[in-house]
RNA sequence: GCGCGCUUAGCUCAGCGGUAGAGCACAUCCUUCACACGGAUGGGGUCGCAGGUUCGAACCCUGCAGCGCGCACCA
């Protein structure tokens, strides 16, 4: 090892090592190898995104899995890709080629929009792979995938036809979430539910038969009035029962309507009667259907008023119009009164407007494969941690709805289906399309054009992202119809680390689609990752500027210190507040574990030892840790408690080998320390250290890849990382003798500083010390006691007869007395006797009090009633001897 | 409205039936030859509230409150 900088600089270092890995193809995976399989696909990051943090919480974890695993002994596949997110990705080239070259996607037309959007991920989609890179993931980039490379297209195409053919795909004419902005259909998932502020306008309509007669209506949609087909009351409600039957006059156009009758008419809610818009809401369409109602629209694709025999109204935006239309009312004399409403209002997930339910023609599928789906998580064949999200997973599979999977796009998997030219008007104006159409030859459905392309019209509609990544764990690994030996050795995965938020919009369906096209289930176990939160507990975004950029907090403590520091916060099942503080430790760790080596590395090397190291408690100590480290890790990592691993790990390295091994350890490597001892203590230093590094690699790869090389750990051309755990402990046994005395020692110079500092003498180093009553082993831990200690001399003296009020402390190894000899200010000393003493009478008095409890007594068990006992006595003997302390002061 | 979580030291979180824990922050001391991204010592909590079970509850049960998140066609 080569002189070493004081601090720990893992920039270089860590690039150094990636550089390492990738030519020495230690992330590609073997499908013909012999060893079991492990494997991972990652959640494919949209292709255009950049790195934030609950990536990297997500990826490091994935990270950590994968590289256990090989040091398991297994053959590991993280198979990396990205997803091509069809609106985000669409909507961010719209954006730029609006504000770069002021044109349009439909200025530039399909075919010259798509080059756009491929040159721009062509442009952009390997940053986010670089930043994973940087992370550390070892993932089998030879391997990487993107959800709309020409062979995953043809996945997506084929599943379309499959399932068409099955039946379960279809189109109609249906209600669905229209974004305005976006200018798309999007399924009910995409849909954020948001309270909002809003108003509920009343108003009345005059009966037709009846002028002067007024039926009241409320509603928070007046610029929707011109689509209304009727009014609906329920027909339990008395007060209308006379109304049904008859007409009222819609103010504008004018018109008259029916009144109807429904049930759905919640005789509670406003006045109890309810404006029936077909056009404009899922429900009313509902009731329209019911009874064979008109339907009219009366807006525009991106929310505008569409009527033009309303000038006033029309081409107006939607909100506009609604305060117009209420103005109209008003002035008609119509408008009754207008309250504050909360209610909630469904928004773009993506373009964060108000959606709009709209009536359109879409492609809809029928979930296939429910009932195995949710059996699987129900029976425990596919486990969810934590275990409660499975609830949640249940109640999606029973209450699903017809997946709308068209979206009105250019990027994305164009909808496999084709028109005849000669049919087209017919097909577009059709309520629903099927295998009849298709069996009529009127439409293609299949992977390919139809031979006589020219006779035909393709679908403009492509699919749903998610349409494309729910089959992503088997289309990444074999092509349609191949049965590769990656899909044979790699699937179904292991593990799927993913946040709780896409279970709809992924999970579930990968489980459905891997059990309709594998017949296998996808993956064995799904870890939820802790959704990451600011200090103040809001949700991490860009339009907050509260998410931190993952690249800068890697620039400033290492990846090594990002990963340990998130991961050892990360609690399990809910979500984490992110401190940048936590990161710091994480450097912080990763800079005390190298200052660790670099104390060995300053030790030197001495000549190759002749017989049996002679090791000495502290050695045979430090050992039995390891070993149980390394015993709790496998039960941790069984159960995925990834906070509790990083926890052990700190607290084992920090205060079990720095603080308390190296500490008690330093004299042996002082001058003229015998040989052997050296020579034990540097091979007890060595053989753990390398252990650790192991054991740490999975969550700190760069620094113990590096310092596992520096300090000649690792052969010349191995790595770290590729080496199997050792399956035999360090030491027979657990070595309780040699913990009883270390845990002795450390205690009791823990108690001599204390009193050390008691008597503000703290910082010297000539404090004398006096045991009495030492146990016979305290002789060849004596100068260990001294060095941790602080003290000056320590001596073994049984007959000491100490000066009245000498402080004393009653420890594991004797009583111990430090002699005063004059130097201490009485009256603060009795000051502080008399604190002491109170503070001790009170725990005596509680101990007493438990003791004379007679049901407790009898009904406690025996050894914690004789552990009160002995409580009770260190407390009486303590009193006592502070008592005596305080009469020697007078 | 239904469901699911959370509420422990100033902050972020462990603990989940037998004397309240860690890291950070704070105070005092230490620039002793691995590390000031360090070391030592210390202050700080009636474990959200109210009942119950138990010899004993932060931990189990029942209510309540506050916060958060899902799901739901009340216009």
């Amino acid at each position: 090892m080569s002189e070493l900088s004081k601090a720990y600089e893992p920039r270089e270092v860590e690039a150094k090592w990636y550089e390492a890995w990738l030519a020495g193809k230690c992330f590609e995976a073997d499908p013909t190898s012999a060893k079991p399989a492990y494997s991972i696909v990652i959640p494919p990051p949209n292709v255009t995104g950049i790195l934030h943090l609950g990536h990297v919480l997500n990826n490091a974890l994935q990270d950590i899995l994968a590289r256990r695993a090989r040091q398991e002994g297994k053959e590991v596949l993280w198979l990396p890709g990205t997803d091509h997110a069809g609106i985000a990705t669409q909507a961010k080239v719209e954006r730029e080629l609006r504000e770069k070259e002021g044109v349009t996607r439909r200025d530039l037309g399909r075919e010259a929009f798509l080059e756009k959007v491929w040159d721009f991920k062509n442009r952009h989609g390997d940053i986010i792979i670089r930043q994973l890179k940087r992370l550390g993931c070892s993932c089998d980039w030879s391997r990487e995938r993107f959800t709309m490379d020409e062979a995953y297209t043809e996945w997506v195409s084929h599943v379309f036809v499959e399932l068409f053919k099955q039946g379960l795909i279809y189109r109609g004419k249906r209600i669905v979430n229209w974004c305005p902005v976006s200018l798309t259909a999007l399924s009910d998932e995409e849909v954020i539910m948001t309270p909002q502020k809003s108003k509920l306008y009343f108003m009345k309509y005059e009966l037709a038969d009846a002028p002067g007669e007024f039926l009241e209506i409320s509603t928070t949609r007046p610029e929707t009035l011109m689509g209304d087909v009727a009014v609906a009351v329920n027909p339990k409600d008395e007060r209308y029962a006379k109304y049904i039957g008859r007409k009222v006059r819609r103010p504008f156009p004018a018109a008259e309507i029916p009144v109807i009758a429904d049930d759905h008419v919640d005789v509670e809610f406003g006045t109890g009667a309810l404006k029936i818009t077909p056009a404009h809401d899922k429900a009313d369409f509902e009731i329209g259907m019911k009874h064979g109602l008109e339907i009219i629209d009366v807006l525009t694709p991106d929310g505008h008023i569409h009527c033009p025999e309303l000038p006033e109204l029309h081409g107006l935006d939607r909100f506009v119009a609604r305060r117009k239309a209420a103005e109209m009312l008003e002035a008609m004399g119509l408008l009754l009164k207008i309250e504050e409403y909360d209610n909630n209002v469904g928004f773009s997930e993506r373009a964060g407007v108000p959606v709009e339910p709209r009536i359109s023609m879409q492609w809809f599928l029928k979930y296939p494969c429910v009932k195995e789906a949710a059996d699987a998580v129900a029976n425990g064949d596919i486990t969810f941690r934590p275990e409660r999200w499975a609830k949640t997973y249940a109640h999606w599979m029973e209450n699903l709805q017809d997946w709308c999977i068209s979206r009105q796009l250019w990027w994305g998997h164009q909808i496999p289906v084709w028109y005849r030219k000669d049919k087209l008007a017919e097909l577009k104006g059709a309520a629903a399309l099927g295998m009849a159409d298709f069996e009529s030859g009127d439409i293609h459905v299949g992977t390919t054009a139809p031979a006589d392309e020219d006779q035909w019209v393709r679908d403009e509609d492509v699919m749903d992202t998610w349409f494309s990544s729910w089959l992503w764990p088997f289309a990444t690994m074999a092509n349609v119809g191949e049965d590769t030996a990656t899909l044979r050795k790699f699937h179904p995965t292991s593990d799927l680390v993913t946040g709780p938020d896409i279970i709809f919009f992924w999970v579930a369906r990968m489980i459905m689609a891997g059990f309709r096209f594998t017949g296998e289930l996808p993956f064995r176990n799904v870890y939820f990752t802790s959704l990451i939160r600011d200090l103040k507990g809001r949700k991490m975004s860009k339009s907050l500027g509260n998410s931190p950029d993952p690249i800068d907090l890697m620039d400033k403590y290492g990846a090594d210190g990002l990963r340990f520091g998130l991961l050892r916060i990360a609690p399990m099942g809910s979500d984490l507040r992110f401190d940048e503080s936590s990161v710091e430790e994480g450097r912080n760790f990763a800079n005390k574990l190298y200052n660790a080596c670099r104390f060995r590395q300053m030790a030197g090397d001495l000549p190759p030892m002749e017989g049996e190291p002679e090791f000495s408690c502290f050695h045979r100590d430090i050992m039995a840790k390891l070993d149980d480290l390394s015993t709790d890790l496998v039960r941790l990592y069984a159960d995925y408690r990834f906070g509790e691993i990083a926890q052990r790990l700190y607290e084992f390295l920090w205060s079990e080998f720095c603080d308390r091994f190296l500490e008690a350890v330093k004299g042996d490597l002082r001058d003229g320390a015998p040989l052997a001892a050296r020579q034990a203590t540097l091979l007890t230093f060595d053989r753990v250290m390398a252990r650790f590094l192991q054991l740490l690699h999975p969550y700190m790869p760069h620094v113990t890849e590096e310092l596992s090389e520096r300090m000649g750990f690792v052969a010349a051309g191995e790595f770290l990382m590729l080496q199997p755990l050792p399956s035999s402990p360090m030491i027979d046994g657990d070595a309780a003798d040699a913990r009883e005395i270390t845990t002795a020692v450390h205690e009791t110079a823990g108690r001599l500083r204390n009193l050390k500092a008691e008597y503000q003498v703290a910082a010297r180093r000539d404090v004398r010390f006096v045991i009495k009553g030492a146990p016979a082993w305290t002789d060849s831990v004596l100068k260990v006691l001294r060095l941790l200690a602080g003290a000056g001399e320590i001596v073994l003296d049984d007959a000491f007869d100490a000066p009245k009020g000498t402080p004393a402390v009653l420890t594991s190894m004797g009583e111990i007395l430090m002699p005063l000899e004059g130097l201490i200010d009485v009256d603060a000393e009795k000051e502080r006797l008399d604190k002491e003493i109170e503070k001790v009478g009170k725990e005596v008095a509680k101990a007493e009090g438990k003791l004379s409890n007679a049901s407790f007594v009898e009904r406690a068990p025996a050894e914690v009633v004789a552990q009160e006992k002995e409580r009770l006595a260190e407390w009486r003997g303590r009193l006592a001897q502070l008592g005596e302390m305080r009469r020697a002061l007078g």
